[in-house]
DNA sequence: GGTTATTGTCTCTTAATGAGACAATAATAA
DNA sequence: TTATTATTGTCTCATTAAGAGACAATAACC
């Protein structure tokens, strides 16, 4: 009884980046009544560009359609092919899962990762997790298989990337103050960073606007909003 | 009648770069009959790790065992699945191929580059290839499906890597001049670089051990033979 | 009006980069 | 032996970028 509407052997995975306004933190799964806990993923339809179907998923995982989404590993090594991990995740589901079994197959999976305004989300669980919140990526419980090493080359990536790829675009409001952004770059980099070069450096990029300032009810100089010019 | 020793929907294509002193190359198979041009590539056994089939095809393409190589992206578009073009190189083989249906199917492809230095290797076409050779980078002939587009993203893959991981490590013999070193870089930055700057630059990163001079007959002052420190 | 915390900008220093200059030198020719 | 020639290794100078501190401006409170 085979019912697998989708490539065999092909998984995808997500690392879900969002900003708290002081740490970087990732989107998790926890799989219904087994404590597993794992990346948000998924398969490639057979009629479905690999890139949409990652689109799609992450759509339906936070609602949100044009966000800041890069392919960055493929992962397939041999030990990723744990079908014991998925029998006890299909078996606490408690239901006939017959039309599963291609679950059970061995997985090479793409990794993506994701930018996005944590406050723009209310995340929601697929079919076969029960629960997904936000984790402190620099304080990440166990996940399944080959998951954490997956977040790790993620981290890897956004740091390395965080010059030539505008970063904190996708993490912040469009609206945001010079001292917002620091603190992106900060979390993503692990390291504090010299207020004034800092800003010397962003607006020499010519990639701010700036706005009107911020009036917080703070008894000192209010900071002027920018947005990231297009 | 199945005979798929391989993992569904699952092939790697490798971008061999070789360097032939003055410009860049890249390894092409011509298939049997065809005239039809493509990376060399191959598929993931069950049993087998991803990047070690990758490697298993490199050594079996070149002879190499122990080469620089890295993976890039995976492409998967739905575009990619044009069966038809394997149909005609099957066909164009004139045997019976019942045993070959697998490889109609749709393909994802990991892409991977490897740096190679070109005098060590005598290319070898696989089973389903007659011959293979060089050609230069910027003057590529079209390719089979998206191999061009997979070419393209190796070599700014490539461009970005050159300053962090060292590139000419492996395109180069085990000594080599500055000068050699310097065509590297500007074959693979497509643009001329200052000597004096770079001279500095490369002494300064403390990678290169400097060894006994070079004496070719020219009429001029003999440079110094470098290799990389390990 | 004084106080306080924070912001925007400036200056000073140090480091890195781009570009040219020049002596050293390996082979050849006079 | 000495001049010639092309190339190499290195140096200097100018320009640009980065790190770090200083200071006036200012929003709210007392």
């Amino acid at each position: 009884m085979e019912t697998n509407p989708y490539l065999k052997h092909i998984a995808y995975d997500s690392v879900i980046f969002g900003f708290s306004g002081e740490k970087l933190k990732i989107l998790i799964m926890e799989y219904r009544n087994t404590g597993l806990l794992a990346l948000p993923g998924g398969f490639v339809g057979h009629q479905e560009n690999l890139n949409d179907a990652v689109k799609r998923g992450l759509s339906e995982r936070t609602g949100l359609s044009d966000v800041f989404l890069e392919q960055f590993y493929t992962f397939g090594n041999i030990e990723r092919y744990q079908p014991e991990v998925m029998e006890r995740i299909l078996k606490a589901r408690n239901e006939n899962h017959e039309g599963y079994a291609w679950l059970l197959d061995r997985y090479i999976s793409v990794a993506y990762y994701a930018l996005i305004n944590l406050n723009d989300v209310t995340p929601k669980p697929d079919h076969l997790s029960d629960s997904c919140g936000w984790y402190d990526v620099d304080n990440l419980p166990a996940l399944i298989l080959d998951h954490n090493m997956i977040v790790n080359k993620a981290m890897t990536t956004l740091r390395s990337n965080i010059d030539h790829k505008l970063a904190g675009v996708n993490l912040l409001p469009s609206r945001f103050t010079m001292k917002e952004l620091q603190k992106v770059y900060e979390a993503i980099l692990n390291e504090k960073l010299h207020r004034g070069t800092f800003q010397r450096k962003i607006l020499a990029s010519g990639l701010l606007k700036r706005h009107e300032k911020q009036y917080t009810g703070a008894a000192n100089k209010a900071p002027f909003l920018y947005s990231f010019v297009d």
